[in-house]
DNA sequence: TGTACATCAGTGAACGCGCGTTCACTGATGTAC
DNA sequence: TGTACATCAGTGAACGCGCGTTCACTGATGTAC
């Protein structure tokens, strides 16, 4: 039964959206292609009309989640209480992709990695507008520093299965993260870290 | 054709290790227990005397590689700079357990997050030991902080197809840590640090 | 120490099963007049 | 605008294929005497 082709944009919506939630609760691998089209509301011989393959669905899922991540807004400390939040670590459908789909795509061949390379790039940018200083070297350092520590942190928080533990790695990163903040917008803590300035390491 | 005990508990370990390495680099879905016997120089059939499921040899496997691991030796931006290493980046098979299967082995039923569970505890233990400071609480957080950001970096390093920014990732975080621990080490800041010690988060 | 037999680690064929993908068909949409 | 037909999005059965797991068998190891 054709559709319209507005339904078909929309349905080509619903597949990305229906792939990129499956694919950060469960995986690559462990979510099938007729699940994805079930959870849009097709049947799964469909799909090939939509994508190439299951792998260039993960590719386009991925850039599309990564595109649709929510950027720091304010300042760094707001947006690393907002993602290391208890709420952001129970909801990995709906959470950063990198977070739940980084480790895996290392693996991934095609435009998977790439993908979430724009992503990291696009993040490091958003971050670093975010931060308090006006040195640009040191800001890029601290976007990259505090973005692997909230990537890091979460991947941790959701693997421990002891509730305490994973509480204690959210709020302790978050404290961590904030007291350095504090350091450098702290206006007698000038002087000690100009004189920590270097260029980077490469 | 039956074998000595001793070749029995020197086969356990070989397949254990073949495992570990072959899940650390291709993620626990796309490796065949075929293929870990066969890595191990034996045939499939002789899986099910080594161990009850697939499963089960994951929760296995992830506890040998974790309990093998490297552990902070000296101070920590020593152990950050051997961490945060190309070595490391590019030895997935041979590298942290954490940063390779960590995100996958949330979605893991059975008692694979135990393990890495396990892992996290040891391993904060052994990262409070190399901070300088004396404040245990303020210890503890550094090291929760420190080793988020590591694994965090070490997983953004290896997704970036861009080699240019991955070795920016390892070197800017190595930076960034090796300047906190600076901060907290340098004597006039013990004032400044001190009227930021608050109880953790929770 | 030597011998005879029971044990059991390892083998490889075979099993269900579920996966990604293909394809002939259906019928609503889009278009030409 | 209305009608006739071509197009093609969606369906569901079917396809190879590879996976985890089982099992009857083999023959070297371990043990009892």
């Amino acid at each position: 039964m054709r559709v319209s082709r507005k339904q078909v944009l929309e349905n080509r919506r619903t597949i990305l959206e229906a792939a990129g939630r499956l694919f950060r609760e469960r995986g690559f691998e462990s979510v099938t292609v007729a699940e994805i089209m079930q959870a849009a509301g097709l049947t799964h011989g469909g799909f090939y009309g939509y994508f190439k393959s299951k792998e260039d669905l993960i590719a386009e899922a991925l850039a599309d989640a990564v595109s649709r991540a929510a950027a720091p807004s304010g300042d760094l400390s707001a947006y690393a209480a907002l993602y290391l939040s208890r709420a952001h670590r129970d909801d990995v459908a709906g959470g950063c992709p990198t977070a739940a789909l980084a480790a895996e795509t290392v693996r991934q061949r095609g435009g998977a990695r790439a993908a979430l390379t724009a992503g990291l790039k696009q993040q490091l940018e958003h971050m670093m507008r975010a931060v308090p200083g006006e040195n640009a070297v040191e800001n890029r350092r601290t976007a990259i520093g505090s973005w692997a520590a909230m990537v890091g942190a979460m991947i941790l928080a959701r693997v421990s299965d002891d509730p305490a533990l994973s509480d204690e790695v959210l709020d302790q990163t978050r404290t961590w993260l904030a007291d350095r903040a504090k350091d450098h917008e702290a206006p007698d803590s000038r002087k000690r870290s100009t004189g920590m300035r270097r260029p980077a390491g490469r």
